[in-house]
Parts: C-alpha cells; sequence; structure tokens
DNA sequence: AAGTGGTCTAGACCACTTG
DNA sequence: AAGTGGTCTAGACCACTTG
C-alpha cells in the first residue's frame, strides 16, 4: 500500500483548512460521512479525525461533531535552524571543521533511536562549528545509512550536515532534548572552556517521510550559545 | 463503561515503567501477548501502547517490537504549560511553596522588557515547585502591575501564577530564552544542588492583548529537569 | 518460519448533544 | 429521534525483523 488511506482523509482535510476553504469552527464531515465519502470504514476515517485532532488542527465535541480548531499554534519554539546561517544572520564570520566523518557501530539505545540494528554500522559526523574565529557548538551526528547511503562522500567543511540532509532527505519532523550538562575533558577542550562551565546539551532526532533520517547531539558552552523561540497563539 | 479497557492497560505498563521494573530498552509485551493477558481485542491492546508511544514512554519498531523508550520526554517546548499539570501527568506528586509575593522596584533591562516605567515598582513572585517531594524548578516572575493589578493579593501556594495570569490575562505570545547557567549560592541551596551542578535556565516573556504580562526566570537542576519538544512539520 | 507492528474492515453498543 | 463521537471486537492481509 502505497499510501494509506488516512493519510489521503487527512491531507484532504488539511487542504480545506489551510486554503481557507474551512475556516474556524466550521464544522468537518462525520466519521460516518468521510468513511461514505472514501468508501473505507468508519475505525479508518475515524483516525484521520482522531490524528489531526491530537495535531491541534480540529476539536472533537461527542454528540456534536467536529470542528476547525480556534487556532492553530504553531510556530515552534525551537525552529530547525542551519548554524551557518544562524551565525550570518547575525552578521559574524561562520566557519566549521570536519573532526570525523566514518562509519561506526552503535549501542542499543541509538539503535533505538535510529530504528537501526544493533550492533551495525551508521554513519558519523562530528564537527565543530565556528562563530567569529570561537567554537560555539560540537556536533555529533548519527545517520541512517539506508536512507542517506552517500553520506560518507561528503566533504562536510564546505555544507553542514544539515544543509545536505535537508536536500536529499527532507524534514518532516523532529523532537528535541535540551539538557544542561557538564562537557567532559575532550569536549571541553576542543569548545575552550573551563571544565567547570555549564553546557547546553540538545538531542535531536529527525525524521524525513521514510523514517528516522539522524539523531544529532548538539553541545555548546552554557555563555555563548542560547537557545531562542518565539510562539505567537493566534487569535479568534 | 467506568474506565476504558486501553487505560487500564497503559496504567499497568506505565507502573512498571515508572517502578523501574521495565528499565530502558526493556521489550514490553507485544499487541498479540497483551490482548490476551487482558482478554481484549488486538486493536485495543494496540491503542494502548501507541498512546504511550506518542507519548514518548515507548518506541516501537515494525518486525522487531515495542521498547521502554530512552527518556521519557518531559516537557514540551511548543506549549507553555502549568508546571502542576506536567508533573501530576507523570503521575506524580506536586507542590509548590511561595518564597516571595512582594512590590518591588525594577532595573532598566527588566523595564525595557516588561515595557514598563524605569524605578517604578512591579510586582515580584518567587516560587519553589516540587515534584515528590524534590525541588524542580524555582520561578522568579515579574509582573507589569498596570495590566493585572491585582496580582499581589493572590495565594500562590494553592494556585500557580501561570494558572492565574492564564485566567486573567489569557497569553496570545511568547517569547523563550534557554541557556545553561551556574546558579548562584542561594539558588543552589534552594534547588538542594551542588554549585558545580549545571543548571537550566528558560526566560520567557509572556504578552497578553494588551502588552506584556510578565517575565519569567525558571531555574532547574540539569540533571533533574529536561525540556522536550516536538515538532512536525506540514506538508505543502 | 514465526513473530512483530501497520493498516483496514464491518460490524456492535454506548453516552452524549441536537432539533 | 437522529446523528455524533467513544469504545471495542474478531477477524484479515501486509511489511518487516529475527532466529
Amino acid at each position: 500500500m502505497a499510501i494509506p488511506k488516512f493519510t489521503v482523509i487527512k491531507q484532504h482535510i488539511c487542504d480545506n483548512i489551510e486554503s481557507g476553504n474551512w475556516p474556524q469552527h466550521t464544522k468537518v464531515p462525520s466519521e460516518n460521512e468521510l468513511a461514505e465519502q472514501f468508501a473505507v470504514s468508519r475505525m479508518t476515517a475515524r483516525r484521520a479525525l482522531q490524528e489531526l485532532t491530537e495535531q491541534g488542527l480540529l476539536v472533537r465535541s461527542q454528540g456534536a461533531g467536529t470542528f476547525v480548531a480556534t487556532f492553530k499554534s504553531q510556530s515552534s519554539l525551537l525552529e530547525i535552524k542551519n548554524i551557518a546561517d544562524e551565525v550570518e544572520s547575525r552578521g559574524h564570520e561562520y566557519r566549521s571543521v570536519q573532526l570525523v566523518l566514518e562509519s561506526r557501530p552503535i549501542n542499543e539505545e541509538l539503535a533505538i533511536l535510529l530504528n537501526c540494528e544493533r550492533d551495525k554500522p551508521v554513519f558519523y559526523s562530528e564537527l565543530l562549528h565556528f562563530e567569529n574565529g570561537e567554537p560555539i557548538q560540537l556536533e555529533q551526528r548519527f545517520v541512517n545509512s539506508k536512507l542517506v547511503p552517500t553520506y560518507l562522500k561528503q566533504n562536510f567543511n564546505t555544507v553542514t550536515p544539515h544543509e545536505y540532509l535537508s536536500a536529499v532527505a527532507p524534514l518532516t519532523e523532529a523532537t528535541h532534548e535540551i539538557e544542561a550538562v557538564v562537557a567532559d575533558k575532550v569536549q571541553c577542550e576542543l569548545l575552550g572552556i573551563e571544565p567547570s562551565q555549564p553546557c547546553l546539551r540538545v538531542k535531536r532526532r529527525t525524521w524525513a517521510s521514510q523514517g528516522v533520517v539522524s539523531v544529532a547531539i548538539l553541545t555548546s558552552p552554557g555563555q555563548k550559545y542560547r537557545l531562542g523561540g518565539h510562539i505567537i497563539i493566534e487569535k479568534e
């Protein structure tokens, strides 16, 4: 099955909302109506409505119906930016050094995160990013070798992994975890900081349509790097 | 039906994870095993596993099985959540202590952030939030006294500032800055950590329709608290 | 080959809101 | 009374991973 039926229905509803065809508070077709319209079972139509409700596009009310939500509270806090663009947008000079680019076996934790087989190698890259000559971020990235078989042939001194991956496997989804940590000795030396200085660590998992593309571990000195976010809650 | 069957199964799995009975990477029973064990259909058992996967507690892999996730991804960056709800959603006990609630003059930086006049007082509250009796977050909040004149009359031992502000001045917009810092001595004592432990600091500015409502500085021990986020990139 | 999760069906009974 | 969403069943076929 190429495209699941519930995905087709979701897309149909999204299209109507995004085009403005169904404005806020519009009643959308019921489970039974969609089931008939798309010639699927009610459970399949239901799944489409349910997933869009979880994503915040629809609101459901037992007995009353399903409606287009008041606001798309979109605009994500952590946009996934290319660090080179970010530095240059501040008018600063950007540079990066590729430290490692190899095939590497992974442990169980990473195997699960990457949805790859344990003990089988994946691709690994390690880069240090500089802003005006100062190290600002250590990027360690594990890449699903099935989805991006050409990864090892790149030169990440001239293009960032983010740029390359965006081109060959466009992002569809991402998760982040952010914590404050103490970096180990080697990382402190790379980043040019004392071991007592706290670091911000972002673990990012990225998906393309085919599945998990990469797991990136981004470590930045707490003093030099700041994450920002902006949320706009749309009015009715 | 008092409690749905899938909820009972979810609770059973959560209990095993939270008690440490099923540590990270543990394989959890398959859909068929759960269906037999709880005498339900496979679809019902599936729903329990699916919802826990969406919540980040489990990871699934077709053909391989379902496993306990590496981290319980904690608070969402996309939404501004009430910390009390967040703790309780993890099935943990929430408590908070109001340390300060007063009127206080502000410096120039805060005056600009709050869009208030310099050297004129604003309202200030300081709270310590606990999860299962452990301090997890110090909340320092400056509130625009013009927009929320009743702030000082509240008792923030029973309702969080976030809940109160949401009621009287509904959020329309927010910005965040996240950094890793070393907390000062007083803050370390409050949070029960050593001065060498890094902290995650979130600075949040919130708006209502009338203007800037508050500036909050949220400090959490890096080891105990993790921010998580989930982005879904909509297709064209 | 056996087990796993992913999708899907065609029914069922229920609680709830609406005209 | 008719329609809606919420829960649930007992099947089915498939793609995938593992021994």
